[in-house]
DNA sequence: GATTGAGTTAGAGTATACTCTAACTGTTAT
DNA sequence: ATAACAGTTAGAGTATACTCTAACTCAATC
């Protein structure tokens, strides 16, 4: 079973311009053609389209990813070089999400404050430094502009 | 307390190439000139600087944190617009800690995958797919080059 | 007062990753 | 056999985010 590059396109999500870019780049010289020179993708060759991709969305570039591309095709004596680029990969993700959930506490701090701040209709209600996600978030009543109900 | 372009440079690891672009591009116009026309960055400024990378290291793009800063500019009028982008934000951040997470598995099964091919000397030897990181792993002795040590 | 150093602008150049166009070819349906 | 359609290439164009250069200004030091 053999898929065109519309077909591909369609299972990975990426356009057909794109792969064939990325084939131009040398990121997929295992691709074979039919007698017509038209690319025939196998199913083995959609999960390296996957692995590229996920080395592409963790923020390897496409240079390295052919470089990796190289090594693999140059078959057993390349299996460290490969096993350390995964290595450093996936510290690197370790290292992006780390990140990413310092920036979400910031999102989440940002959230309550302009909550409280929509709350009161004012950002000058609202009391402490926005760029501090640990301080708790306080109205000062005196400067509402929408009134509290009273209970 | 001021700091001068180099300073803030310093500080937040931009280059001063990167601030002077970000403020032709409408993202800083807050920040003061002194009688020389030199910038003068204040500690809030800081903040606001460390927001915009917060903003631009999530994945919002420069054209959209432009929008942002008008939306800050105009006051309270724009509190619920500017807390929806933050609820949006919040969201997207967690959808990319879920993805850099399957990544991250992906990932991992690479690591054991290569670190039992290395060990064994070929690819050859190494059982299954590659791209299933549920599937364990299984050596074929048979086909190992390295010869394991008897015990 | 000249030099040094850090700032200013406008505008050109670069890197990366696509994205599209034009001209052409081969396959399938009418 | 002709039209429609999906593929092919080389190469140009675009988007985004910087990155740098040139020419200039201002403040401080020798």
């Amino acid at each position: 079973m053999t898929y065109s590059i519309g077909q591909v396109a369609e299972k990975t999500g990426l356009t057909t311009y794109t792969l064939r870019y990325y084939d131009r780049e040398g990121l997929m010289p295992f691709v074979k053609r039919n007698q017509a020179g038209r690319r025939e993708f196998t199913d083995a060759n959609l999960d390296f389209i996957d692995l590229i991709t996920c080395l592409k969305d963790t923020g390897m570039q496409l240079a390295e990813i052919r470089h990796f591309v190289e090594l693999a095709m140059q078959g057993d004596a390349t299996l460290e070089t490969r096993l350390n680029i995964f290595k450093r990969q996936q510290q690197a993700v370790c290292n992006q999400i780390k990140q990413a959930k310092q920036h979400l506490a910031k999102l989440d701090y940002k959230v309550r404050y302009y909550t409280a701040a929509c709350d009161a209709g004012t950002e000058a209600a609202v009391s402490g430094d926005c760029e501090l996600p640990g301080q708790p978030i306080i109205i000062d009543n005196q400067l509402r502009v929408k009134k509290v109900k009273a209970e």
